[in-house]
DNA sequence: CACTGCTTGACACTCGGTGACACGAGCGGC
DNA sequence: GCCGCTCGTGTCACCGAGTGTCAAGCAGTG
């Protein structure tokens, strides 16, 4: 998995929060692996540079392909569509999501323990801030791109209703409070990352993990009801 | 508009909630707008028995206009996308919410007037049962459906914000309120589709209606709470 | 050296979607 | 009657995303 916040690291998976480590650095990747990983960060490098400058549609996959010095058949084994190359490492935050949720103790209040799951990817986009916040743009300012974020939205409301609903001891098919809780905190997450990534006054002003704060106390109240229906 | 709830009816533009009229029934229309009405419902018609006989992937487009009697060509004039044409009516839907929520009174709580507004189309859904049901699942259970699914949501979610934010008074760029209200709301709607539209034992067994209630008893305390940070 | 397995490029193909153009039906004016 | 107009449609050519297939290159291994 390569990451795309920070310029040319590779992420170890398996942990969260996860090492960001260069790709030169990694001995213990075999050569094949370090290649692999060059050819990915090339390819999303090209993409990012040529997508920013010139709009989505007007790039071809082929163009960033021949960028990036592979052909178009290759840039498709690395990524299943054009999207991916931007979007792909959203599946990564989905996953520490639901880990930086499944760590939380059992006592803990579920707004509480929601916060600190979907601070998780925030605190990460806020750290790497330069880098972060023109690629949350293009996404969110690009119509196939925002409908593949919230594709993976989705995937990720999907994994917290299913942890939550184990941590309640709910049945998610019954119940309404798992997803419905779920649902909340993705809106607090894309509310947070909508105004973080605004334009002018507001925009990148305000640090993501105090945005968050500020959302989940409104939400705390319907999120730590005793009366579960 | 045509209605894809109600086998072969016109949807009359403008009043809320919009009246429901047979297509042959329309002296009011001319001919040819009765002959392109007409030419909508049987490619929608055409479209739906073929999508939900052979799956999503497995049918083209070409397939779809002929069926339907005319050219790949024609069916790209009335439909932007080959998901447009079971997805469309959920634009009319986005508009619905949004005039429901327009028309509450204004010293309303929040909570109440955004149920009001989200429980429109989903009364349209719960009393069109045999009609609806299968076009939803079929939206969610097929991934390229979903995804505009999602789009449309999010229209809605944008919707429902500015509105929202006009009746307070509040500035959306600069609150957080306005936008994860509405995000509550969407998050309530999904919700109770996704229930509504499960298998087994829950699904289809409770009214939409009432379901949204039981959702938004959930979400009040934090729709209505005073201090609006 | 031969064998194996993996990555890649080249090529052909399908399908969604668009632009251009020509044809015919309906319609008003003369 | 005929002309010219508009509008909807079909045909055709085209672009770009995405996939299947195959042969070539290259690392590792005996």
């Amino acid at each position: 998995m390569s990451c795309l916040l920070c310029h040319e690291c590779a992420l170890v998976p398996g942990k969260a929060p996860r090492y960001h480590r260069l790709v030169s650095n990694r001995p213990d990747l075999s050569l094949a692996q370090r290649k692999r990983q060059l050819v990915a960060t090339e390819l999303t490098e090209a993409a990012l540079q040529l997508l920013a400058l010139n709009g989505f549609d007007a790039v071809t996959v082929d163009e960033i392909a021949t960028t990036a010095g592979v052909s178009k058949r290759t840039f498709f084994r690395y990524f299943a569509s054009k999207e991916d190359v931007v979007v792909q490492f959203l599946a990564d935050m989905g996953a520490d999501m639901r880990a930086g949720l499944a760590a939380r103790p059992a006592e803990e209040r579920p707004s509480e323990a929601l916060l600190h799951a979907v601070s998780v990817p925030l605190t990460v986009c806020g750290d790497h801030a330069e880098r972060a916040l023109p690629v949350v743009r293009l996404i969110l300012r690009t119509p196939a791109l925002l409908a593949r974020f919230l594709e993976h939205e989705a995937r990720w409301r999907e994994e917290l209703t299913e942890e939550l609903a184990e941590r309640l001891g709910l049945d998610p098919a019954v119940e309404l409070y798992p997803r419905l809780a779920a649902g909340m905190a993705i809106a607090a997450f894309d509310t947070v990352l909508h105004r973080w990534s605004a334009e002018g006054d507001a925009g990148g002003a305000e640090d993501p993990t105090a945005l968050i704060g500020r959302a989940f106390a409104l939400l705390a109240p319907a999120l730590d009801r005793e009366a579960v229906s």
